[in-house]
DNA sequence: AAGACTTATTGTATTTGTTACAATTAGTGT
DNA sequence: ACACTAATTGTAACAAATACAATAAGTCTT
């Protein structure tokens, strides 16, 4: 990508009532930044870093970092990831751009929020890059994060509860053959809010994607439960009808 | 604004590992498109500039510029929709982040597009600045659009449809007073959908922020409707109750 | 092997909401 | 007074949500 074209310049420089030379414009930047959330045994955490450089040294952030270039938004998110926590894989989905002026201390900066939702066993993050530590913290008490990203994460939280009402995203987190009490587990920790039990699955039986499987638990020290499994063929059926089921 | 500070640049340039020169992450810019859709007598609009200027130049477009240095995102969708089509007090929403790197022709530019739906005889749009012309066009049938503004089209529809199920958007778009039909019209022409005249009524009347007025329409020949209102204080109330009614 | 224990699973009665459609009402126009 | 138009109310069948209760199927203890 090279500077910007004439054509473009002199637009700007022609017609801008306010006469900003046409460099102020680039001279801005944008950023991602990555939500990913974390599941595991009815606890929601969301992945930080901590940052081993300026701005905000040694503050708990977001992983984020400058788009390149030459480099697609959604893109960069899954780059990002990787460098700076070597997550690979991690499909997030856009949720919201933050562009405050001052919302970055060194220049202009707007980024774009991605979340995701996680099974926390199932992934190692490292920190790598510029990012000295990683850890998931709990939702509820999250330290002082850096730049707005607290209120990133509070607009993550909500879109999350949102798809989380409309899109089976416990796929990504629940294992392949898992119970309905590990389903409702999952619903109940995301959207904070308890749900009866025979009512829940009530409702899940009307949901064709949702297969049960011929197999139950094995070695628990109770009546095993029947296992049931995501059935992509019968959600694409299921997406393409006109019936659609929310919690 | 000025330029990134010699912090900003020194960690870029330490730190990433493709050594992209810093100068280059500051050769992008972002802009903010905004989609206004007019309704009017069960027609469902958007409203578009002629450009008057390259790239694109004579191709219909959404209002849309690049963003000042020193200028928040949400207050440069407002500026640009007043500066091209003299257009002030439209309040609108952050819709999506568009930034496949060759989306603009010129050089690599983000755009982040916002929404409003208004009535379209409450508003008299003017081109100015390097729009050459406005006008609404159906959603139906809508010519071809600069850069990836008709994807940018389809995505505020949608999620304006999204939004139309649980805020009273049509607050914005009838008149203060207004009957039952003039508000399933409006239901009917942004979901795309019919419903039963009777069944509708009932589900209103479980909204307690549809005040009925006691007055009724004048001058119609035929038996005259009752008059509604938006209650601002009801619907503060149900926003803090945790009963949602959608549609 | 019987009974305790734990969680899974099914059932049921009540209430609430949805749907399709019919009947009635209150105006204007002839 | 009667026709006409759209508003408004009613109703019966059906579906979904809710609150609980009852039963089932394993393991564990004695």
């Amino acid at each position: 990508m090279t500077a910007p074209s004439k054509a473009f310049r002199s637009r700007i420089q022609q017609d801008d009532i306010y006469s900003i030379p046409i460099d102020d414009f680039f001279k801005s930047a944008f950023s991602v930044d990555c939500v990913i959330f974390g599941y595991h045994e009815k606890q929601l955490k969301v992945l930080l870093i901590e940052r081993g450089t300026e701005p905000y040294g040694g503050y708990w952030a977001l992983p984020g970092d400058l788009v390149y270039p030459s480099e697609d938004l959604d893109a960069a998110a899954s780059r990002v990831l990787r460098d700076l926590t070597s997550l690979s894989d991690i499909t997030t989905r856009q949720i919201h751009t933050f562009g405050k002026v001052d919302r970055h201390p060194l220049g202009r900066v707007i980024t774009v929020a991605y979340a995701a939702i996680v099974e926390i066993q199932d992934i190692r993050p490292q920190a790598s890059s510029w990012a000295s530590d990683t850890k998931w913290h709990s939702i509820k008490r999250l330290p002082k994060l850096a730049f707005d990203h607290k209120e990133i994460v509070r607009s993550a939280y909500d879109a999350i509860k949102e798809y989380a009402r409309y899109e089976p995203i416990w796929n990504e987190v629940l294992p392949k053959k898992f119970t309905l009490t590990q389903l409702q587990e999952f619903y109940e920790t995301v959207l904070n809010k308890a749900f009866d039990k025979g009512n829940f699955r009530k409702k899940i039986n009307t949901m064709k994607f949702v297969k049960a499987l011929n197999e139950s638990q094995k070695n628990v020290n109770h009546r095993p439960s029947a296992l049931y499994s995501f059935d992509a063929k019968a959600f694409k059926d299921y997406r393409e009808s006109d019936t659609l089921i929310e919690f």
